[in-house]
DNA sequence: GCGCAGAACGTTACAACATAACGGATTGCC
DNA sequence: GGCAATCCGTTATGTTGTAACGTTCTGCGC
């Protein structure tokens, strides 16, 4: 298992490959990967921290987009369906897919003091809880795992 | 691993041993157990499905003990600050904790279309996520672990 | 019992997160 | 060109959660 975001890395591709990888699965589902959308996108890829739907907003309202929050959750729901970015349940906030090649079950480690956000890929049903689950009879649909803690750097230095 | 919530059982056990607990907890770490959190504490425990902190809070109102959010959020506060109650995050809502006896890093079943959450309890470092953290230097202080899905009545008969 | 410190409470006010609903514009398709 | 489906922009409102302040209660040393 490996995860993206507390490593240092050229960013610019981890933009680029996601957008190219959006735009891609956009056209062969005939999507449409409209101007807002892609924009939202590419605001949530500048960075690997969460960030909420408000301070999305207020960058596109800067930017003529549009002030009202629908403007939005409509943009993040398509993405969030699509895979193409993810919600932190636990910030209520989005952060965009590290992982854009192959299935999703994600998981994150969230930095409590530098907010960045880890992804790692996930088994489809993750080990014992997916087993156990069955055995109870429940059928998962959808996972939510999140681990809050310190991040390498900030459990060195806090204050990082 | 073992989960309580989607089984028939004795529901008035569930409350007073969850009651019992919290009070001997409590006695023992010097925490006040006061009027307010036992009731809440009460409130949750009367169902084994996830309640919003304003249907607490109306229930609260009900009963003549204050009208106004921070009633419900302080309580609620203190019973998931000391484990007798968890915040499922992926609904905003809180819960009774379901396993008042041992140490805790709880998981959940959420069924998505009768709202029941079934609990586990889960080994501290959850199996592949935590030696995976370790090995990307991230100490984690809290998981979040919610898978939603079908319970095994509703999957049987979808609106039950 | 008295007085103090810390915790808990009640209230006002507000901040942050999210959605319903409507009409107009755009897109894909025949 | 016309239709259906989707998307967009906006108004309005609903839901969830906190900051801050003064009062009350509790535990504790005297």
């Amino acid at each position: 298992m490996d995860f993206v975001g507390f490593e240092k890395h050229d960013h610019t591709i981890c933009i680029g490959d996601l957008i190219a990888r959006a735009e891609a699965v956009c056209r062969e589902n005939n999507l449409q990967f409209t101007a807002s959308r892609r924009r939202v996108l590419e605001i949530l890829a500048e960075t690997h921290k969460a960030m909420g739907a408000y301070d999305i907003l207020d960058r596109l309202a800067q930017e003529g987009r549009g002030s009202q929050p629908p403007v939005a959750y409509r943009a993040l729901d398509f993405l969030v369906r699509h895979g193409f970015a993810h919600k932190i349940e636990h910030l209520n906030a989005y952060i965009a897919c590290a992982h854009p090649h192959g299935c999703h079950a994600p998981a994150f480690l969230i930095c409590r003091a530098c907010d960045a956000v880890a992804e790692t890929a996930w088994t489809p049903k993750i080990g014992g809880l997916g087993q156990a689950a069955r055995g109870a009879g429940f059928s998962i649909e959808r996972t939510v795992i999140e681990a809050t803690g310190l991040c390498p750097r900030c459990d060195v230095e806090p204050r990082a």
